[in-house]
DNA sequence: CATGAATGAGGATTCATTCAT
DNA sequence: AATGAATGAATCCTCATTCAT
């Protein structure tokens, strides 16, 4: 019970203040507990960072999982994959920002405060969700339905789109917006601008 | 000349370490002067980093008003703006890693170490930048060479591709991976990847 | 039974961490035990290194007080009770350098982690066993086997003969090292290192 | 200055409290300084106590070599030696008993709280100072006015004599104390304690 | 201008002890 | 009797900033 209270006011506070500026003393106050609980539960500011998007991001990644095994038609799939992608960012927006500053050193080693280990955890979660783009990208080029493109970049332009829109609050938490986005980064995605 | 030595060892520093752990030990020792110099040019370690950015997007925000300016086609007008945002990007990466994460906190104001209004300030030079692409866009679709859409969120998305593109390492500093990359870029942003 | 499993734990603990950077957390892990049980027992972790103390002390003080009783040529005694304390130390040796640091402040209030009245314990005991030694001694004057000298001193300097072989590692647990370290330690104490 | 200070107020409070005990907090305000000059001078705890004990040890050091270096007769020596041993550590005996117990570990990696570097250079400078005293006795025995013996043992045993008295308080830090108790030591080292 | 010694608020972590079950 | 979750006082260390020279 204490774990969760713990894990809740992270949640709030990470989110609000990011990594460095959220403080240990912070959490406590507004987990109502005592300082000594969270070292109990958690070994450290950090593992109680990154327990935090684990749990935070298990369904989101069962869901993401389900949806790609699914026997859809390309075009479709994508629609709801962005959707998804939509809602379990818009939940998670101001965590998700504070995840992505703190793994920005995917080159220098001394640019977070996370150790080495700890990160190549979080790039396996970002690689595996990217992947799945990825693979649903390929099986529509292979079904003739997307043209032929490095599906790799495709795949991360389409989800930095997507995590933009979030993060600039374009989105906000209700069904009908994610819906009406979830169409209009398809649509353009799929599409373009072009006029015809 | 002090001045520009610290200018540029802070701009090392801030771009390996991040801003919250650059510390002005590091870049004191790295632009071979004293502690109480940097203080003499700077305000502070906040004002330090504001001044690194300021001047190192002073002649891009030059380039891409020259470029907004240009009468030409609007397709043409697209790929060469594509182009201007890759080669500062790819130049600068790193720092505006940093600077993008600082700026996160667009709606809580405990989120940074900047002060409102500095962040006030950081906020207006992206917007003025998006600014520049939502201008093209609507000037495109005015001329019917692209579809009516939302352009902020059209100009949000496609920025967000190139800055994705870059920090990703998918684009190198050579001009050629520059040019193709912008290429691609602006093919899947105005065609889509729908087959045809 | 936890009781002596704790004893047991603690033992180990304390010989190879000191008492300050022992941890009942480390102790209770290695008693298999929950920690309210440490202190169902102990009043506290002091409470329970000096418990330990005396528990392990008990034999060697009786062995040592029959033997100071026992009538005996004077030089004879000095061999037989430099043994017994080669044995004693040898199978404590651990302990007991932690023990001598926690009591090194004989004479400062504030130097040691103990309250004053357990110190106080601690130091009559080894008044206790360094006065058999002078006992030794000076029955050995009276008797004309010993030249007249600082007994308090004398004891106290063969004493920390025998702690400091011990406690350097000149002594292993086997007999015959003890034996002939005894012999050793004994000869010089009583003839000297000069040549004749 | 501050460093000069700083240094005092830590020989004080080491001594009285030993180094675990010892706060950096206690040091500062005795020291009338802040807490962040010690870190400018002393990168930490450690390293403040290690620059204490050897700028304490540099002028001893310095008077050991320069009198095993003298030609002089063995047994002369080896009074003026222990002289020269009673007079340091009468002068340091508090700092001494502290470096002694944070030494102890001399197997057990885990027991100290100073890492294994610096442990080592400790046990350097105690080989060194004790290895001075064989190298007198070695030269004794070759001499013929010691009888042959382990030089090693014998070397340990009287260093361990010295160190007692001192930390016994048997020996002031009156001139005449101490060459009262250096003609004791030797005495007895010399000639043992069997009558004759 | 240039310097760097001095400062102290702030923050992560440890661990002995308590107490309800 | 046995347990272990909860606690918070205590402590080391960092680093931006100041100011006298």
């Amino acid at each position: 019970m204490k774990r969760q209270q713990i894990l809740d006011a992270a949640y709030t506070v990470f989110s609000h203040k990011g990594y460095h500026r959220a403080t240990v003393d912070e959490i406590i106050a507004m987990a109502d507990t005592g300082k000594g609980t969270v070292y109990n539960y958690f070994a450290s500011k950090e593992q109680l960072f990154y327990t935090l998007v684990k749990e935070r991001s298990a369904k989101f990644e069962t869901e993401l999982n389900r949806l790609a095994g699914l026997d859809e038609v390309p075009l479709i799939k994508i629609k709801k994959v962005i959707k998804v992608f939509l809602e379990f960012y818009v939940a998670n927006a101001d965590l998700w920002r504070v995840l992505m500053h703190e793994m920005r050193g995917l080159g220098h080693e001394e640019s977070t405060n996370f150790t080495a280990a700890q990160r190549e955890k979080y790039r396996e979660r970002f690689v595996h969700t990217i992947g799945v783009l990825e693979t649903i990208l390929q099986a529509g080029i292979e079904q003739g339905a997307i043209r032929p493109c490095d599906v790799h970049k495709a795949a991360h332009g389409l989800f930095s789109v997507i995590v933009m829109m979030v993060f600039q609050g374009f989105v906000d938490a209700q069904a009908d917006s994610i819906e009406a986005n979830a169409n209009n980064i398809a649509d353009i995605f799929l599409y373009g601008v072009v006029a015809r």
